[in-house]
DNA sequence: CTAGTTGCAAAGAGTTTGCATGGCG
DNA sequence: CGCCATGCAAACTCTTTGCAACTAG
């Protein structure tokens, strides 16, 4: 995988490096590179690949589809992300609060975390203002 | 939803209450109920109306298709989920445990972790051992 | 009775794959 | 030049839906 770098290949490194923390479907990648000339398989030929390598997560966010993120970083390799419903934005956890997560359970319960799956879904700080707000208003 | 309670939907939960803390498939349920009269359309039907009722839960184990396992005690409203991706059983996180994350999640990052809908992936103590023992010997 | 529910088969959405062509190195 | 990657369209899988027949209450 990934011995030539063609130019789709490029043109989505490129894609998924400006959009660090969401999270996005095949699809939505597939249209907004359309312009550059990628057909849909090789999006997705090209994600399988750079899943494989462990470059990009792939995530659930409920629906039948399957989401995307960038994790190139030594950051995202170590930590555990929470993942907001709303908005699909990515955080990384607190390292702090992520080893006293993982110590508890390999403690208490004998379960083995895998980081580079495990995705704490909920709402980040900016939606539950939006949400609120929305309640307030009508 | 749930007017009636046809043969179908007697079958369908009792089986999901023969087999709580396991993550089925739409298909794997089908398929144990072919032999009870149980139609695919009905399965998720019934599936869509228990979901949407609370009484089931839907995760994902990375694959395409959607799992589905029973919540319908108070246990499992109030308590996070493990789910072993090797064996799909789910399991209970220790309820201290549980509230020191969210906790540290809400102080620390402002994040509010949704119960319902985390699950954290990993190994489960059983299938550890498991693959420790493959790995020695085959 | 009568409205919710079912089964079937067809439609849909998302993803994968076969094959000939094209392009990286 | 050789092999990998691409594009297209067909195939696939899982899930949803339309409709006539059925059934619980």
């Amino acid at each position: 995988m990934a011995a030539y770098i063609t130019k789709q290949r490029r043109a989505l490194l490129d894609y998924l490096a400006m959009h660090p923390d969401e999270s996005l479907s095949a699809g939505d990648i597939a249209g907004a590179l359309a312009g550059a000339g990628i057909s849909v398989s090789a999006v997705y030929r090209n994600l399988a690949a750079l899943e494989e390598e462990g470059r990009i997560r792939r995530v659930s966010r409920g629906g039948r589809e399957a989401y995307y993120q960038f994790s190139d970083s030594q950051d995202c390799r170590d930590h555990l992300h929470l993942l907001c419903k709303s908005c699909g934005t990515t955080y990384h956890m607190d390292e702090e609060d992520a080893e006293t997560l993982i110590r508890n359970l390999i403690r208490h319960e004998q379960f083995l975390v895998d980081r580079v799956d495990t995705v704490l879904y909920g709402t980040c700080e900016a939606c539950q203002i939006r949400k609120r707000m929305e309640k307030n208003h009508g």
